[in-house]
DNA sequence: TTGTAGGCGTTATCAG
DNA sequence: CTGATAACGCCTACAA
């Protein structure tokens, strides 16, 4: 075995002060980029930092700034989806800008290891936490959250004690049938995911509030709940399609239920968008650029959201307002294909 | 703008001393578990801690022992595919396993934000490093790595400076090609991705040594290149198909030409595994288990790829050997569905 | 402009 | 088994 490779040795601020002349005092000022200190003595100092290639210290700046620039971000689920890592990066991206850095955890949705994250990031005096999960939905964070500032994303507890970024469900349910209406459509069939889904409920209310708007009468047999799944779209939609008055467009609850849809339009000889135009939602790209034809779909805005999440954790650290109150809709903006 | 939330009074090992009727370095033995302390005053000072909500402050402590429990994780893009958020989760949970704790920086794969990168982590005193991509490459990573442990995963420098963690491409296109082999197909042609990349080669190397091992020759026509997209998959397999000899399967470079070949096969209305087998590589998860009929692949193993590397690097912190040397090659283990 | 003294919260050392 | 004291590397406060 041989000897771990660890910096031999390590400079310090002491040792920078030695080689250059001067007090210690001095150093830390060039390192910080204080005015008060003479060219020449800065040069002097500058040029030892590089001789000894110092780098300062971080661990025992922040125990004496009390300022770690530290940020947990605790997350339920990651990998499965692009979902996450499009979060991690907003987050990450903005948090990078303010000289934060981000420590990922993920917990598998236990209530007990996120209990343990959030303790373990607490003691290393983490200036905030910002906790996700993979898709919308209602949370129930460990009770020492509180003790730091704290910004949930992609989900919400019921009474609004932390501050929370959302997908504006409603908005995206919204312009998806109005994207459809304005294609010419009349006849728009709505095939949701799973009933009690903040995504579910808040789709399907844009999409009434669209057609009202419209003056549509709502065919309450148009509007339809499964799973989130493609064999339930494709089921579905054979069942919609037997009826007597053919659909002219179908909004799908999200994109793998918009690919059972296809299958069946296919398995009967119907043309997208031809005969029916279909919208998804979620803009999952492996799906939805790459189907045939492509799927024109309502995109979740992660990216946008996990750097409002940062933005807004970032502004309450600096000593801003804690941004409590109603939850931050993000909008999902349209992405257009082919399928409409 | 209201006051930030901050934790308002910190409780320090003293403060826990002096509820106790102890000294500091008592309750720091209790705190850490040290057998030299009598039952009578580790009780008074665990009830202190309870009473006083005493979390020890993690930023002195490493200060003081010089370890930092802290691994920086750079990357190069994350949140496009699910290949990063696997890694990071493989990596993740070896890590929680140690007692460490994951700081994640993606650089976009500019250089000079990954050397800054790397600098930002030496000043945090991160115990090690891992550097990764997003595909199997060659880079060049910061002078600056080499001050701290580090493992490369998923890319290597050409004279194996540091350790690093690979798909085994090779394995991988031997194994799916004899699986075809196995399904009793003789004329087996391969759509590769691009030439020169790690994976394309690697896999092609594969494909040649299952066919050369089972006696058949290698007929170069049915060994082609091209780049990783669908289109291209398309035409390729257009182009073998209307040849003389029908080839019996196709082993594709990656999924996305699969879904290519997919598409060439239904215009000519061969049927998919009947007429002509198909598989892939990669696993996107979306693409291959989504598809129809589903797509039968080699997975590439991310999460176990993270998972090594986090062990590897914490063996060389415990002092173990620094793994530097031939690259360690992670197996891809074959994913059956119905396309073959 | 520059330097000195002291302390952040913890653990190591060594004495009792 | 227990505790006083020093030290980790840096920055704040104050003094020169």
């Amino acid at each position: 075995m041989s000897k771990p490779a660890r910096i031999t040795t390590v400079t310090t601020l002491k040792d920078v002060a030695l080689a250059a002349g001067v007090s210690t005092k001095t150093v830390s000022r060039v390192v910080n980029n204080d005015r008060h200190v003479s060219d020449n003595l800065r040069q002097k100092v500058l040029r030892a930092i590089e001789d000894l290639d110092y780098r300062p210290n971080l661990v025992a700046r922040h125990m004496r700034t009390k300022k770690t620039r530290l940020i947990g971000l605790v997350t339920d689920e990651i990998g499965t989806t692009s979902f996450s890592g499009n979060i991690l990066r907003g987050a990450q991206e903005a948090a990078w800008q303010h000289g934060l850095l981000l420590l990922a955890c993920h917990t598998g949705g236990n209530p007990e290891t996120e209990a343990h994250t959030v303790d373990l990031l607490l003691e290393r005096h983490v200036e905030g936490i910002i906790f996700a999960t993979m898709y919308h939905r209602e949370v129930c964070p460990p009770e020492s959250l509180k003790n730091c500032p704290a910004v949930l994303l992609d989900c919400f507890v019921s009474d609004n004690r932390y501050p929370a970024v959302l997908p504006d469900e409603c908005q995206g349910g919204y312009q998806a049938t109005r994207h459809l209406l304005q294609r010419g459509r009349r006849r728009i069939a709505m095939i949701n995911g799973k009933r009690g889904f903040p995504g579910a409920e808040g789709r399907a209310a844009g999409y009434r509030q669209a057609l009202a708007e419209a003056g549509l009468p709502l065919d309450e047999s148009l509007l339809v709940y499964g799973d989130w799944w493609q064999e339930q779209g494709f089921s579905q939609a054979q069942s919609l399609l037997q009826g007597p008055e053919r659909p002219d467009a179908i909004f799908c609850g999200n994109d793998r239920i918009a690919m059972g849809v296809f299958d069946a339009l296919r398995e009967r000889n119907l043309q997208v968008p031809r005969d029916v135009a279909v919208i998804g939602f979620d803009n999952m790209e492996m799906i939805a650029a790459h189907s045939r034809p492509g799927l024109t779909t309502m995109a979740l805005p992660h990216h946008e959201m996990g750097r409002l999440a940062m933005e807004l954790l970032n502004h309450h650290i600096e000593g801003g307002s804690s941004g409590k109150g109603e939850p931050l809709r993000v909008p999902c903006p349209l992405v257009r294909r082919e399928s409409t």
